[in-house]
This record gives structure tokens, sequence and C-alpha cells, in this order.
DNA sequence: CTCCGTTGCTACAATTATCGTAGCAACACG
DNA sequence: CGTGTTGCTACGATAATTGTAGCAACGGAG
């Protein structure tokens, strides 16, 4: 009956499976989200507080900071977040949701 | 415990952006691991808190419900929980997570 | 120079969400 | 009957998030 499934770590721990470590990543509030905002084009911290619905700011820093950790997200010299080139090629990979969502609706 | 639920008011978005709903049911901490671990099998409740590495059942019952109520997961008549067609639909869009992920290895 | 507005970022308390453990009723099998 | 599942919930403890306020640093007028 025991469907062995695989039994890998979520939080806390690096176990391997980087696709774990990659969903509960993105899987935080707002990740998502943020990443999803800078799709387009490069944002202030403001910018993308006020693109976030006012989200508070200490969550987007921690938010940005994990991303930035991550490698996805950089903070330009010129001040204001932007996708790395892996950033970008992450944002691709789930940007079928968009049309998803469209059709989901409910 | 708030439900929001995804019809109305959802956290982010009153825009009526259906993007913004499904950014944040999937923003949920174990949403995505629960369609992931879904993805190939149904599982019982409990197969699945073992798949998710023990995740605590209060939140599995509520990302569970969500997932239910979304029209994502369904619960089989013989028990287990399963991915709807559009659940399906749904895993595949984020599936090149996985060769993403892999890529990535942080 | 000072004043003003912006930047990224943080402190702090209050509120939520999640964790971890325990346990329930219903059902099936022997 | 007892034993073992199933899905699901209660509840105190802990961690995450919210909302508000504010900081130092930088730059461009004036």
């Amino acid at each position: 009956m025991a469907r062995q499934a695989i039994s890998g770590n979520v939080r806390g721990s690096r176990t391997g499976r980087p696709i774990m470590a990659l969903l509960d990543l993105l899987g935080r509030r707002w990740a998502l989200r943020v990443l999803w905002e800078l799709r387009a084009a490069p944002l202030t911290s403001r910018a993308l507080r006020t693109a976030c619905d006012e989200a508070s700011p200490t969550v987007l820093q921690a938010r940005l900071s994990e991303l930035r950790e991550a490698g996805f997200v950089e903070l330009g010299d010129g001040g204001g977040y932007g996708l790395t080139a892996l950033g970008r090629e992450l944002c691709e990979t789930f940007m079928p949701l968009h049309r998803f969502a469209e059709r989901w609706k409910r």
C-alpha cells in the first residue's frame, strides 16, 4: 500500500533534488508574483511594491534577497530590480501559466 | 483561519486578472509540491503526506481543499487524491521547471 | 550650501499561516 | 469483536507575513 514516493526535504534543506528547492523557493509568498511583475522590464523597489498591490516591504525585500541569492534577480547599478538571464529563462518556463489562467477563469 | 477562496477576493489581485489569482493560489505553501507529487499517480492523503516530507496535515488539507475548489484536484470515489484533467493540464505547464531546476542546481 | 524627493532597506508590534502532535468517525477485513 | 485503513480536524507552539513608520545615502534643483 505504501506508495513509496519521493521523500525529499523542502524547507531549509539542500538534500539534492533541485526541483524541491525550486518549488520551495517559488512557493513562498509573492515570489512568483515578483518574477511575474519583473517579466517585462526592471522596476524600482517602490514600483515593484506598487505593482504587487502594496505588499509589505518586509516580505518583498526578503523575497528579493532570496531571488537574488538564487541568481534570478539582480539590482542594477543604476538602481531598480531586474531579471537576470537565468531569471528570464525561469520566467519563460512558467509563462504558459498566463494562457492557462485565462482559460481557467472559473 | 481565513479562507481566501479563489472566487472573488484573492490576495494580491482584485483586478480580475486570473493570472494573479493563480499565482496567489500556487504561491501558498506546499501547493506546488502537492501538484508535483500527484503528477504521476493519485495518492492517499497519508501517502501524499509522506511524499511531502511529513508536512503537517493541517496545511495539506487546506491546500487540498483549495486545489479541489479550484478544480485541479479531486478525491476519487475509491479514496485517494488525484489530478483532474484541468489539474493535469496545469501540471504540464510548469513541468519544464524540472528541467530548468536540473540546470540550475543552486 | 540647503532643501526636496528619490533610492534601497530596516524596526517593530500585530496579525496570519504553518507546524507538530494527537485524535476523531467511518469504513473494510478477518 | 479487534486491527488497520481512509479523510479530516483540534489545538497550542512556532514561524512567516502584514502594516506602519522611519532610516541613511544619493541626486538634482534652487
